[in-house]
RNA sequence: GCCGAAGUGGCGGAACUGGCAGACGCGCACGACUCAAAAUCGUGAGCCUUCACGGGCGUGUGGGUUCAAUUCCCACCUUCGGCACCA
């Protein structure tokens, strides 16, 4: 691997950063933890700017004394602790601060170092090491001078690519302060410690009470933290300010697959964006695929070519390809009116599906994927484009499949080929089994053994169709009672599937239709109504075994055009039921009573029972509690 | 390190709002059918104890609340996932 240098193009989601942090309140359909994942990746954090003034050190360096170090805290309690200050390594004031001074050599021995760090190199070093730049800057809080460090434990990218150091209170500062033998102060102690402690053994970066900090001290460390930043601001060296986690969204990608950056770039007028007329810009075919550096965009020559919208020049088309996440960003608008050839979708036929009631994606998502479509979404909205600004109202997150305690990919070769299974055993079969192995949103532990158990499934109800159907209805009136049995398992289990349904529960779903198909097998013949309506709550799963017997039934026209059946509330309710009798809160036995009998003659009943009076004879009874139709405890002593 | 999810039989997993823990399936054992096997059907089982009836224990660990806790509260352990010097 190789870094280069790239000049590329970036979509400025930061500017969306406090609406796409502030709308995920609305996102009320959406599963818990992944609203979490999103809040930490867009990381607003609330702090304050200050200036530090750098020291005039020597005289020919006088204009160093103009320039000031600029950094973001959010901790401004603990700037009379700050003993020294840290830059990133690409700080541009790094060059500048040591040019020519006896730091130069080791400054860029340090830059040399650290630039070809592995991630691994990073961790270990765990930003311990540093050098000094010879340049001290000016505590605007109180005048102290403090020396100014370069540290790779500094991010560029973040803040302003440098820190004020307080290693009292905050770990990392402590660490390297420990490993370069840095003073440490400390400005805030725990309200429970009376005496001023003398050394630490580790950084104290919790809510306490101000030292050491003139006017400050006594203060609460949550108080300081507001008056102190008040102090500076009003002084003139400091300001209020929000800083985001979130970056850029970098869109350039040096391959062929990817729709292409519509913009050309002129001699006389620069980068300019190709006119709307003309999009889009389309991927050209003559391309050859060499694997080497710059994109296979770049070897086509028709391609390149282009006419400069604003002077009709002579100008070369921009040969990145935006990244894959531009297409899934919108993808689904476009599903909404896909034959259009006049624009990516048209308004009125979005708006009249959009928002996405359901969306369904691998957890994989819940960052990337989920926050590029709510900017566009957002971005869209603000064009007049949509009318909502959010795109998907309720989400679910599938869990992973995973094989032999590993998630399933192709880089572990653990992937078991789909085609071996439908091939083996159908699609319904590999269907059944995936949803009833667990529940969707969590991991699926894949299983050569339970698939078949899904299979043994299925031809049990071929055959519970092929032979219950051909006995027919004189039978059954000789057997009413079972007959009533059937049926109201039968609605009990169109109530239980149509409920999980709505919830997304297909393993219990299907473990309802197995408990009915138990049934249904000892029954001793079946009315095809029935049958009819187990295949219907069967076709969901199984489509094409329930579509073949729908017609074996010689049932007309699809299975899947026919309505869920709707169960009978009449028909599910039990007319005797089983109440668990506890002694003390354990189980001691169960007695039978008519759904329709009295409290009290519940009660009564349970008292009564041979296994109950071993128990309670001879004690007292405190109370006796009674849940409807769950259970009797009785409470001796 | 921080954030999140989870921990239930040999296994995947059920359990509404605190109310019979282990539905349903896999695997296992035994039986039926068969010359035999496969397939199919039936029966059984959380663990310990008892010839048995029964009893005791039991939802990661330790406490707590309650007549009653897989479910609520506190502390801790383990696994998985996300972020990772974000000042």
């Amino acid at each position: 691997m190789e870094e280069k240098k790239l000049e590329q193009w970036f979509l400025k989601i930061t500017d969306y950063a406090d609406r796409l942090l502030a709308d995920i309140e609305k996102l009320n359909g959406w599963p818990e933890p992944v609203k979490i994942m999103q809040r930490n990746w867009i990381g607003k954090s609330k702090g304050l700017e200050v200036d530090f003034k750098i020291k005039e050190a020597e005289a020919q360096r006088w204009y160093l004394g103009h320039k000031s170090l600029r950094v973001f805290t959010t901790r401004p309690d603990t700037i009379f602790g700050v003993t020294y200050m840290v830059l990133a390594p690409e700080h541009p004031l790094v060059q500048e601060f040591t040019r020519g001074t006896k730091y130069e050599q080791p400054v860029r021995a340090y830059l040399e170092k650290v630039k070809h760090r592995t991630m691994h190199e990073r961790e270990e070093s765990a930003g311990k090491d540093g050098v000094f730049t010879g340049i001290y800057a000016v505590n605007p809080a109180n005048g102290q001078e403090i020396p100014i460090w370069v540290s790779d434990y500094v991010l560029l990218e973040y803040g302003t690519g440098a820190v004020m150091a307080v290693p009292a209170h905050d770990q990392r500062d402590f660490e390297f302060a420990e490993f370069n033998d840095l003073p440490v102060k400390i400005v805030i102690r725990p309200r429970d410690f009376e005496s001023k402690f003398l050394s630490l053994k580790e950084a104290f970066p919790d809510e306490g009470i101000m030292v050491q900090s003139v006017q400050f001290d006594g203060q609460t460390s949550s108080e300081a933290n507001q008056n102190i930043g008040d102090w500076l601001v009003e002084k003139g060296v400091a300001r209020w300010k929000t800083n985001f986690r979130l970056r850029d969204w970098l869109i350039s990608r040096q391959r062929y697959w990817g729709a292409p950056i519509p913009i050309v770039y002129c001699d006389i007028c620069g980068a300019v964006a190709v006119e709307e007329k003309d999009l889009p810009v389309l991927l050209p075919r003559d391309v050859k695929f060499t694997g080497k550096g710059t994109s296979p965009l770049s070897y086509s020559q028709k391609f390149i070519e282009a006419v400069c919208p604003k002077c009709k020049g002579k100008a070369w088309r921009e040969t990145d390809t935006m990244d894959t996440f531009i297409c899934s960003s919108w993808y689904y608008l476009r599903y909404c009116d896909s034959k259009n050839s006049k624009a990516p979708f048209d308004r009125e036929k979005a708006n009249a599906w959009m928002p996405v009631d359901q969306y369904i994606g691998g957890i994989e998502h819940a960052i990337l994927h989920l926050l590029y479509s709510r900017f566009f979404t957002k971005v869209l909205f603000d064009e007049g484009l949509v009318s909502s600004d959010e795109p998907f109202t309720n989400l679910l997150t599938q869990g992973m499949v995973v094989k032999d305690g590993a998630k399933m990919s192709k880089s572990k070769g653990n992937v078991v080929d789909p085609d071996h299974i439908i091939e083996k055993y159908g699609a319904d079969t590999a269907r059944m089994f995936i949803l009833f192995a667990s529940p969707p949103e969590r991991e699926l532990e894949w299983s050569d053994t339970a698939i078949e158990g899904a299979y043994r499934f299925l031809n049990r109800i071929w055959r519970i169709i092929h032979d219950k159907s051909k006995q027919q209805t004189s039978r059954i009136k000789t057997h009413p009672n079972q007959q009533n049995q059937t049926t109201k398992k039968l609605h009990q289990t169109i109530k239980a599937v149509s409920e999980d349904l709505e919830k997304f529960s297909f393993n219990t779903a299907i473990a309802r239709l197995m408990e009915l198909s138990n049934e249904l097998s000892k029954a001793d013949g079946l009315d095809h109504e029935t049958l009819n309506t187990f295949l219907i709550m069967l076709s969901p799963f199984a489509p094409h075994i329930a579509e073949e017997l729908w017609h074996e039934l010689r049932n007309k026209d699809s299975i899947c055009k026919q309505k869920w059946p709707k169960f009978d509330p009449v028909l599910i309710v039990e007319d005797e039921l089983e109440i668990p009798v506890q002694v003390n809160g354990k189980h001691r036995d169960t007695i039978k009573v008519s759904a329709a009998a009295a409290e009290e003659d519940i009660k009564k009943t349970a008292q009564e029972s041979e296994k109950i009076k071993k128990f309670i004879s001879g004690s007292e009874i405190v109370k006796i509690i009674y849940v409807p139709k769950r259970m009797v405890n009785i409470v001796i002593k």
